[in-house]
Formats: C-alpha cells, sequence, structure tokens
DNA sequence: GTTAGCACTCGCACAGTGAGAGTGCTAACC
DNA sequence: GGTTAGCACTCTCACTGTGCGAGTGCTAAC
C-alpha cells in the first residue's frame, strides 16, 4: 500500500515538533485552547514556560497556530493539522487487540454485502469517535453476468441485472403489449446471449443490428425494447459516482462541542447530502489509490470548512472502487483515524479479493 | 378513506374557538410568543385586546395554552395543538394547482419505485416545510414469486428472490461444495417448484418433506442447504418492521428556531435512527388504516416530545403496507401536513394499485 | 359581558466591574 | 546565545445592576 509521503514541509527542529505535537495532542482532547503553562505540566518538555511560549509564537509565526485572542492559549491551524499528519503523526497501526476483534465482527456478520458496509461505517465510528462512511464497491464500467426479466403485471415487467463486478441493478420496464412470462424467459435467454460479459455502449451497438421491420418477429421486437431498458439502466448506473453509502455516528459528530450551534451541524449534513462533492472526493481517492486526508478549508464546500475527512479506497483500482472512512471537526484525533481507516480499508480490500477472486 | 373523528373534546364556545385558532395559526408561522394586542391586530375578532386576555387566561386555565413567563404572550401547549387538530382545522385538501403538480412530477419520474419514495418524502418537504417521511410497502409474510441462484464464486451463490407483493431481497449463499451454474440452475428449478407462492414457514415445511440420507442427490442436498437460506432470508424480512426510510428535508427540521442549540437536533436524529420505535409507529399507522398524528410528548421516547409526526398509510391493508409523512417540530403547519399526507398517500395508493393490481 | 386604564411583573439588552488566565516582554542568568 | 524568572498588560468571562419595553392581570366604569 502506498505510504503518504513524509516531510513534504521542511522539517522544524526537534522541540518545535515536540511541542506542536503536545498542543494538537492536548487539544484533541480538551477542545480548548492549549496554554504553555499546560504544556509544561503535563509533557514531558524539559523546559520552562517561558521557553514554550517562545516556541509557541514562533510556531504562530509559521501559521501552524493561532491565537483566538491575547490571553487564550494556542489552537492548531489547518496547515498546523496537516504538518502533523504529513510530519508528525507516529505511523502505528490498529493494536494487534483491536485488530482481531474487528475481524471478528467481520465473520460474524451475515455473509451479505449490505452488511459489510454497515459494519465497516460503525467499526469506523466507534474506533474514532467520529463518524464513519462507507461506499458501495462502484465499478467503472459495469459488464453484465446475467439478465432475468420477471412479468409484474400484463405490460410491466421487472428487469434484474447482475453484474461481473459483483452490483446488480433492478428496473421496471413497461412493455408495448401484453407479455407472458414465457415469452419473457425467451426474450430473456436471447437477451443473455447478446448482453454477457458486455458494457452498456457494447450492448448498444449489439442492439442496433438487430434485424428491423420485415425480418422481424415479436420477439425481437421485446427484445429491442427490453434491451433498449437495460442499456439505459446500466448508462445510469454508469455515471452515478456514489451508488450508496452508508454512515454512522453522525451523533458522534454533533455532539462535539465545536458543533453546538445548530447551523454549524446543519452545513455539515447540508455538505454529505451534496452527492456531487463527495463524489469529486471518492474520484480523488480512487484515483490516489490511498488514503488522503481533507483539512478543513482544504475542502472545496464552505460549509465542510469545519470538519476533515480521512479517506481511503478499496477494491481493485481500476476495476472495482469504493471509499471507507471518516468524517469529523477538524479537531480530529487524526493517528487513530489513519490507522483505523487503513485497517478496514485493508480488510474491505481483503473481503472483496475474496468474494470476486 | 376513513375520517379522524370530530369533536372528541367538548367543544368550546366560538370566541374561543376563533381565538385558540388565531393563536396557534400566528405562533406557527412567526415562532414567537402571541399577544392579545397582536391578535386584535392582525385577525377580526371583533373585541378588544382586554376580552381577548380574558379568553386566553381561560384557554390557559383548561391547559390549552401556556405562558413563558408573565410579560410574555402565549404558547400552545401539545394538547392546544391537539384540540386544533380534532377540532379546528380545517379539513381543507390540497390546491387543485398543487394536486396536478405532484402529480404531474410522479409521472415524469422513471418508472421504478425507489424514485417514488424519494419523490414522496421530498413532496412532502417541499410542501410543508418539514421533513418529509416515506418508507417502503411492506408485506407481512412474503409470498415467494421466483427465486434465481448465481454461481458468485466456486462455494459462494447468489440467491436472488422476488415475491409476489413486488419487493425482492437478495443474499449470499455459501456452498458445502464447488457448484457449476447448472447445477444451481437445476437446484433452482427445483426450489422455485417448492416454494413459489409460498410463506417461509410452508417452504421451511415443505423442506423437512425432502428424502434424506439414502435416498437424496447431490442436487437435493444442495436444494436443502440453498432452502434453507431462502427462509432464513424470507424470516429476517418478514420480521423487519421497516425496509427502507427515505427522508428529505431533515435540514428544514434544523432550520427551526426551536432547534438552535444542536443537541435538540442531536435528540430527534438519535430517534429517528430509532428503528424499534419508528417501526411501532409504523404498525400503529397500519392498524389504524387512516391517517395519524402524534404531537409532542404523545411521543413515547423522551428526546421525541419536541417534535410531532403526521403519518398515513398507503397500500392494501393486511397485505403490503408502507407509511408516508412528515416530521417537524410541535410547531407545524398541522393543516397543510394533513392535507398533503393525505394527498401523497392516496397517491401511493393508486401507483401501488396499479402496480400489483 | 365588555372595555379602558393602570399597576405590576418579568425578561432582555446593556454597561460596568473584578477576577483570572495567559501572553509578551525585559532583564538577569548560566 | 539560549533560557528563565518576573511582571505588566490584555482580554475574556461571569456576575451584577439598571432601565426599558412588552404584556399581562386586575379593577372599576360603561
Amino acid at each position: 500500500m502506498a505510504r503518504r509521503p513524509r516531510r513534504t514541509f521542511g522539517s522544524l527542529d526537534v522541540r518545535s515538533d515536540a511541542i506542536l505535537r503536545a498542543v494538537i495532542d492536548e487539544y484533541v482532547t480538551s477542545a480548548t485552547p492549549v496554554s504553555s503553562g499546560s504544556l509544561v505540566d503535563h509533557y514531558a518538555l524539559g523546559v520552562s514556560s517561558a521557553t514554550v511560549r517562545n516556541t509557541l509564537s514562533d510556531l504562530e509565526a509559521l501559521g501552524l497556530l493561532t491565537h483566538p485572542h491575547t490571553s487564550a492559549g494556542r489552537v492548531p491551524t489547518d496547515a498546523g493539522y496537516r504538518y502533523y499528519v504529513q510530519v508528525l503523526a507516529d505511523e502505528r497501526s490498529l493494536p494487534a487487540v483491536e485488530q482481531r476483534m474487528i475481524r471478528h465482527q467481520f465473520g460474524q456478520v451475515e455473509f451479505a454485502s449490505e452488511h459489510w458496509f454497515r459494519l465497516a461505517a460503525s467499526t469506523l465510528a466507534a474506533n474514532t469517535g467520529t463518524a464513519g462512511l462507507a461506499t458501495t464497491a462502484k465499478p467503472q464500467a459495469v459488464r453484465v453476468r446475467r439478465v432475468d426479466i420477471v412479468a409484474v403485471q400484463d405490460r410491466l415487467a421487472l428487469l434484474v441485472v447482475l453484474f461481473r463486478e459483483g452490483t446488480m441493478k433492478q428496473a421496471l420496464q413497461n412493455l408495448p403489449e401484453p407479455a407472458s412470462q414465457e415469452q419473457l424467459d425467451r426474450v430473456a435467454g436471447l437477451l443473455n446471449v447478446l448482453a454477457i460479459d458486455r458494457t452498456a455502449e457494447e450492448i448498444a451497438a449489439a442492439l442496433t443490428d438487430l434485424p428491423h421491420g420485415e425480418e422481424s418477429s415479436p420477439d425481437l421486437e421485446l427484445l429491442a425494447r427490453i434491451g433498449d431498458g437495460l442499456v439505459r439502466t446500466m448508462r445510469e448506473f454508469d455515471a452515478t459516482q456514489i451508488d450508496d453509502l452508508f454512515s454512522d455516528g453522525l451523533l458522534n459528530v454533533m455532539a462535539a462541542p465545536e458543533f453546538d450551534r445548530s447551523d454549524k451541524v446543519r452545513a455539515v449534513f447540508a455538505a454529505l447530502e451534496n452527492r456531487a462533492y463527495l463524489g469529486s472526493l471518492v474520484e480523488s481517492v480512487a484515483q490516489a489509490g490511498s488514503i488522503q486526508i481533507f483539512i478543513g478549508h482544504e475542502n472545496g464546500p464552505l460549509e465542510m470548512q469545519d470538519v476533515s475527512l480521512v479517506l481511503a479506497p478499496y477494491g481493485r483500482i481500476g476495476h472495482a472502487v469504493g471509499v471507507v472512512g471518516v468524517l469529523g471537526p477538524t479537531r480530529m484525533p487524526y493517528s487513530q483515524a489513519i490507522a483505523s481507516v487503513e485497517f478496514v480499508s485493508g480488510l474491505m480490500n481483503e473481503l472483496v479479493e475474496h468474494l470476486y477472486a
């Protein structure tokens, strides 16, 4: 797995690093501005509070910390967090005990993918105290594995399509005239021959090659009609960025003190409903092929400038890719989040490999 | 459609009714306590503010209004709202223009039920300024229409079950030993014969009648195994109260001034994730067979005492029933909500009738 | 039964105050 | 030269007091 690059920033001296790390660790747990005094009290820095103050003001000059007001402690800036995740965060992985527990839970769960996504989201939420997210693995351009057509009513059929990539879609389809289940079965046989292992565009091409007019038959007419429905359904699916999004622990995020006013929370929810933005994130994570971190203002939408995301892809790059991750306030336990997300995405990888090997 | 009963309360005199209605109408739009002065200004009551004050204090004595503090206007109590919806709300239906607009939108939408639920929820949200809710139509005890079995991997099959009631389920199924798609097709043929038109319990019974041991064959073994999986899936589905819940406009609710502090909002969301309670509501609405209104403290869970729900069933009672409705602050435009919910549930009824006639 | 008038209550916004926290600076120290 | 003690300074926060305005509740007159 690709590792995030280290030291893209010029590194600071050892003491500055230690103090910045201490400020962030402290602020992440306390949610209140950190004073020089509390740092010397709680961290073995080996220097006096005056020296710490000097360093703090250097860090502030570098834009890594700020000051709500003169007589307040320091608070990390987005740049501070960025430096932290790039340079300072210890690249620990999840403790073996937790790994076993999570593995066990996944083993317990019904062998159905929907449960896995829910479990991934809730595991991440529980492990990081933030909101956990999981999208289904979305193939780039699906290929048909099998098509079924079921009569629902005289002139209404249900199309059930199973894709090679392991997902499925259903769609209701109007029929020009009444058709029996027998006829639909015949047509399904034809459609399968024509569609199996093919993408939407390939099926569309094959459909245009069908005989028209004189040479046609009722079955062929119906085939053309239902084939069109199939192609439409597949194109729609191909165009979707996020097929399904599971989330858990949104209440965790709402409980954070930075979201005490409900308009802040509202902003987060509004952003989460903004599938276009989420889709673009998923795409960039899939492109990168490794864990990605989006901190505060690095998120485009104004309403998401107070939150951070830690997202990792799973699945087979260039084939079917989904994303798991967490969403929380910028004041988030990044080390913990990174370790958890990396572990869970690895686990999802294994599951997908196992399923569609 | 059953109408809600009128005058279960003893009715008040005409003026009291008029004043209570005015207080509620005013409070619903303004969200601030209503004073006697503003009532005489904005409503043609034909009496002075002193008289209004007398009536207001009578209504308060009856428990229909309260007083945040001495020098504040009146606010309706839950009992006041209850009286309003039982006695005072004009039973208007949605204006013909809006009805046509909504019908048109439903006509536009892809012929797939998921879209209808989303549309129902968003229509209700937009029409009432609250949150719209829609559950899928959940049959009581499903009967099989058709089963398909698809090989996913050597020892893994995907079970796709379509129910008579128009819904479907899929489940992954481990196999004891590798099976080809041909074998699975044979087994699917057997399983269909055994399962069609039957409930979970009937299928379970039929499976126990299968020959065992000596008389058995590989196909029969596999049939028993997959049949068990089918029964398990169906039982699980039967036990589910709410299969799928669509919501829209939760942001509307968060924007209401009574939810300015995020802990209030959190309470609402927590309650919404409480599927057990929602399931019980759905059941009681389905039982009643007509629109039901739950106001503030009438909701059991503490965290929902600040919200009201207006819910109506749709579908075929005793067969497959879903619920549509709205969720908002107790300070909700009830007349509007009732009219919208009744119209949309009627519409969903038509759609369901049309589909599964 | 209705209304005018008025005293009374209470919340709210505002200003003022003191305490406490924490910084930033300076000068001494090692 | 880096480090530190000491101290003045700043700013927020919690608390208090005050005046204003809104709106009621009561009473006496109509």
